[in-house]
DNA sequence: GTCTATAACGGGATAGAC
DNA sequence: GTCTATCCCGTTATAGAC
């Protein structure tokens, strides 16, 4: 995902670079199918290493859940409390939210899949985060109805087609693709916002 | 999922059982996470037990995802052969699908999510009818765009975004829950073929 | 058709040297 | 901060009795 190159030999590794790691191999295999020894040698280090960085094998899951969770609640949301309508502003979360599918793309299908490997405490963090961001969309989506500028009947059904909608692409859109990610982005948008949300005008 | 009920001594088991049993926990737990005894216990029987039906717990896996890949193509599928526009099959459809997804809910996830448990022989398999599924649907979508029924200006990502969006469902939607999926069916179909799609009157 | 017993292996995690 | 070595436990699958 980044850094030099790890090759053989001794090296020297980062919290980062394990999460990185560890994260395309659970996407890709399954967290339970990874072992700690996968991941180490992917870093070119030892299974045993691992431990002075992060206590648990979960631990290195959690982290990446919890990245992937509180990074949309952080740099996304917000756009919410810009100025504009209801329409243009779903419209740029529509879009940020796609931006960040890209970028963290590999997280985003492990924090969607591996929630039950998660110990208690660690999965209600993620899920609270995940409904606080259900919820300000779904509360955008209900202003937009109330001020007649959305017509669909049922605004929480509507967001969650919306984000289900979007979060779909993560397990199809290829950067390298026909569509690259901006053309996606500009369809969708006027797609959910202004067909599936009804926007007028 | 259903029968008599399993609870000690020693019990006689169907293939039907089994996978049943297999579904649930593999959609609750993760296909790695679930041991072969754990299979065993919910049925009331020994691990070995299990060899006897099956060759394998990956081909356990495999009848899952076998079933709930084939069953859309052959059930649901020919509705977009019936007599109709294209927005009036793709609405049959999507009906159709949301009751399948009710239906086979744990076996669906599981299909969705341990793709990469399969061999690669199974996995082709279940990819290709899987592909043949979004293939229709898009044929579709585009039939109600040349016709002038559709407004969409992306046949082949509307069809993406709308099976995401009826996908998704299986995620939240509760039969027991504040809104019936037949509820949800209804209002589905009116935002994804009326507004996602586009279609006039 | 299910049982007991076991083979053969890989998992996560720790101790202590360097 | 990484190493080697190891512990202990769970895994899938098989053999052969009943």
């Amino acid at each position: 995902m980044s850094e030099p190159v790890p090759l053989s030999g001794r090296r020297r590794v980062t919290p980062e670079q394990i999460v990185d790691a560890a994260a395309a191999l659970f996407a890709r295999e399954g967290y339970h199918a990874v072992g700690t020894r996968h991941i180490a040698d992917e870093l070119g280090i030892r299974g045993a290493s691992l431990y002075h960085h992060y206590a648990s094998k979960e631990e290195i899951l959690a982290a990446i859940c919890r990245r992937v969770t509180l990074e949309p609640v952080e740099e996304t949301l917000p756009l919410l409390d810009d100025a504009g309508t209801p329409g243009t502003r779903l419209a740029a979360l529509c879009r940020a939210h796609l931006e960040h599918l890209v970028r963290r793309r590999v997280e985003f299908l492990v924090g969607l899949q591996e929630l039950a490997a998660l110990t208690p405490e660690h999965r209600a963090e993620v899920e609270s985060h995940r409904r606080h961001y259900q919820r300000r969309v779904r509360d955008t989506v209900t202003a937009g109805v109330r001020s007649g500028e959305f017509t669909v009947e049922d605004p929480a059904l509507a967001a969650l087609a919306l984000l289900d909608a979007l979060n779909g692409t993560a397990r199809w859109l290829d950067p390298a693709g026909s569509r690259s990610p901006d053309v996606v982005a500009d369809v969708y948008v006027r797609m959910l916002v202004d067909g599936l949300l009804g926007r007028r005008n």
